[in-house]
DNA sequence: TTGGCCGGGTTATCGCTAAG
DNA sequence: CTTAGCGATAACCCGGCCAA
């Protein structure tokens, strides 16, 4: 009994069991004996209000659980369920086909939220590789790959491959294509969390049941006002390749169907799979023809930026792909953090109080070269009215502190204050800064050197520390100092950059090692710029970057799908451009912006 | 000998409701 | 928004039958 049951799925033991069940308490009611005739009786019964499909799963439940079964019963059983098949020849419907149009529509009512794209992708690889609900639902990110142009769908197991060996899909999938465009969209969204399932849910990371996998694509057709379900997909896909004269054979490896028989009950006659041209039909045919298969890309018209960009191309002598990607790994925030840091106190503080209070504590070296002098940075934010210092960066090496005194808030009079404070801290030039300072200049010892070999251009912070064996990240130089609480990252860079002047005067330890930050940690900071693509970057345009770049902030707000993007994925990503469907206008504008940006900056 | 079809058994989806 | 359960049925496979 238990070799039996294993021997089949637990979705038909589920069935089974239940069909059995039923039958048991029809057959009680009554007060039948259990045996074989009334079972036959509940059947006859039964083909009353079911057709024959159900009654052979009653059927074959029984035998499950009845090892002998009597030949005139079966005959019997036969009969019934016979009669019912051929009753039915005359009322079945014919199963219903979503072919690629209502894919393309389906396509258009792409949004930019989570959802949208979550089951519009859903909508389309289902069609796409010919999923079944159960196999979309068991589909892993590991699953798919691109590979030159080709999407490899792997699916580990499925109705007809119970023992789970897999089958693969192959569908085209060329850069740009919507479904690569869906696909890497999800992935981004998706990269934060990092789920193994590519369809989950969107509170938690489970993959979607098969039920919602259908309830969803159903939900999706209602809204264009199409009937069907999602099996509805795999039928019409079989279909549309049939129409574009793939061999039987070919559709039926694509659809994993391991016979002919399993497939054909899907295809629908033809004209173009009986070796009718499409071509010849169409100038006769009017409403009925077969769905036209070409379909041209929306091209966006880039009139501005891509002549822009070919420009600076030619002048900085890279490609295209390569300017985009500089572009992208200059404006993405990397999150670092520096494990060495965490021998110091970091006390970033919005309070004057707090920060007057902390900085009072700071030594007072009476006592001259005994103690290290105090390092001095500060960071300053960039508003359409100009420059602003936002935030002043001390490390104390007696104490470890460093003291991150944020005088965003603070009004000119207050900031005055806390510089005199500043000055006032210790005599003798002991305050150490890299870069001018004009705020301590009477004070501060400016310890930037000139660049070898080149004694007009100073010495970055960055080369300077690689110097001394130190790698520190810059990525940090432009965010936005003035936002409500300073991301780790931030708080991390600050520190560092006063912590390294110590380093670098003294030859202190510290850490190379960096780790990159959970991308979580980013988030928007500012929304100033305009959503009007083409108005905002022809205004801009005209004025040259360094403008742009004093009135807009870098850190602006990237979108949200860039940010976790690895690089390696990145190249093929430059096709945002030329699709539309790809960005929504604002983060197109953001996205356009940040070339720009880097193309016509002098920083890089 | 082959290929299509049928019967029968197994395993999935559909459509709906109700409830997390 | 998602899932579970339920009754019904479609979809899938395989082996055997039968005609060519």
């Amino acid at each position: 009994m238990t070799a039996l049951s294993s021997a089949k799925a637990a979705s038909t033991m589920k069935a089974y069991g239940q069909e059995n069940e039923q039958r048991r308490r029809w057959i009680l009611e009554r007060g039948l004996p259990l045996n074989e005739v009334s079972t036959v009786m509940y059947l006859a019964w039964k083909s009353e209000s079911v057709g024959s499909g159900s009654l052979a799963k009653i059927s074959a439940a029984y035998k499950m659980v009845n090892n002998e079964v009597s030949i005139p019963g079966a005959q019997c059983v036969a009969e019934l369920i016979n009669s019912k098949k051929r009753a039915e020849a005359t009322t079945r419907k014919q199963p219903v086909c979503i072919n690629e149009p209502v894919i393309v529509k389906i396509m258009s009512t792409l949004e930019d939220d989570a959802k949208s794209e979550r089951d519009v992708l859903l909508v389309h690889l289902s069609y796409s590789a010919l999923l079944r609900a159960s196999e979309a639902s068991n589909l892993q990110w590991k699953d798919v790959r691109v590979k030159n142009g080709l999407l490899e769908v792997f699916v580990a197991e499925a109705k007809n491959d119970q023992l789970g060996k897999g089958r693969t899909t192959f569908v085209q999938c060329k850069a740009g294509s919507d479904l690569d465009l869906l696909l890497k969209r999800w992935k981004v969204r998706c990269s934060l969390k990092n789920p193994d399932f590519i369809f989950h849910n969107l509170h938690n990371q489970k993959p979607l049941s098969p039920s919602s996998i259908s309830s969803i694509v159903k939900a999706k057709f209602d809204a264009i006002g199409v009937q069907g379900s999602h099996h509805a997909l795999r039928k019409g896909r079989a279909n549309d390749l049939q129409a574009e004269g793939f061999s039987l054979d070919e559709i039926q490896r694509t659809g994993r169907w391991r016979s002919p028989a399993g497939m054909s009950t899907y295809l629908r006659d033809n004209p173009r799979a009986q070796g009718i041209r499409v071509e010849e039909m169409e100038s006769e045919e009017e409403e009925e023809g077969p769905p036209s298969l070409t379909r041209e890309a929306p091209i966006y018209k880039d009139d501005i930026l891509i002549p822009h960009l070919r420009k600076c191309q030619k002048r900085k002598k890279c490609s295209l792909e390569g300017l985009i990607l500089a572009a992208l790994r200059h404006i993405l925030l990397q999150g670092i953090y520096y494990p060495s840091l965490e021998q110091y106190d970091i006390v970033p503080t919005r309070s004057l109080l707090q920060g007057y209070e902390i900085f009072g504590r700071f030594v007072e070296d009476d006592r001259e070269n005994i103690y290290p002098p105090l390092f001095v940075d500060t960071e300053s934010s960039t508003t359409p009215r100009g420059s602003k210092l936002a935030l002043v960066s001390h490390f104390d090496v007696h104490s470890g502190i460093v003291l991150l005194w944020r005088v965003h808030k603070a009004s000119q009079e207050e900031v005055d204050d806390v510089i005199w404070a500043i000055n006032q801290k210790r005599r003798e030039e002991r305050i150490v800064v890299f870069g001018s300072e004009p705020l301590f200049k009477i004070r501060a010892t400016d310890i930037q050197g000139d660049r070898p070999r080149r004694p007009n251009e100073k010495m970055a912070l960055k080369d300077a520390a690689a110097a001394i064996g130190r790698n520190i990240s810059k990525n940090e130089t432009l965010s936005d100092w003035t936002a409500d609480e300073l991301r780790r990252a931030q708080q991390h860079y600050a520190a560092m950059d006063v912590v390294i002047l110590n380093h670098s005067t003294e030859n202190g330890s510290v850490s190379t090692s960096i780790d990159i930050y959970s991308t979580a940690d980013f988030r928007p900071l500012y929304c100033r710029l305009q959503t009007t693509t083409p108005n905002f970057l022809q205004h801009h345009l005209q004025k040259r970057s360094q403008q742009v770049f004093s009135i807009y902030p870098i850190d602006c707000i990237l979108p949200l799908f860039l940010l976790p993007l690895p690089f390696s994925t990145m190249s093929s990503n430059f096709f945002f451009f030329s699709h539309p469907l790809s960005l929504s206008p604002y983060q197109w504008s953001m996205f356009a912006f940040s070339l720009l940006l880097f193309s016509s900056s002098p920083l890089l």
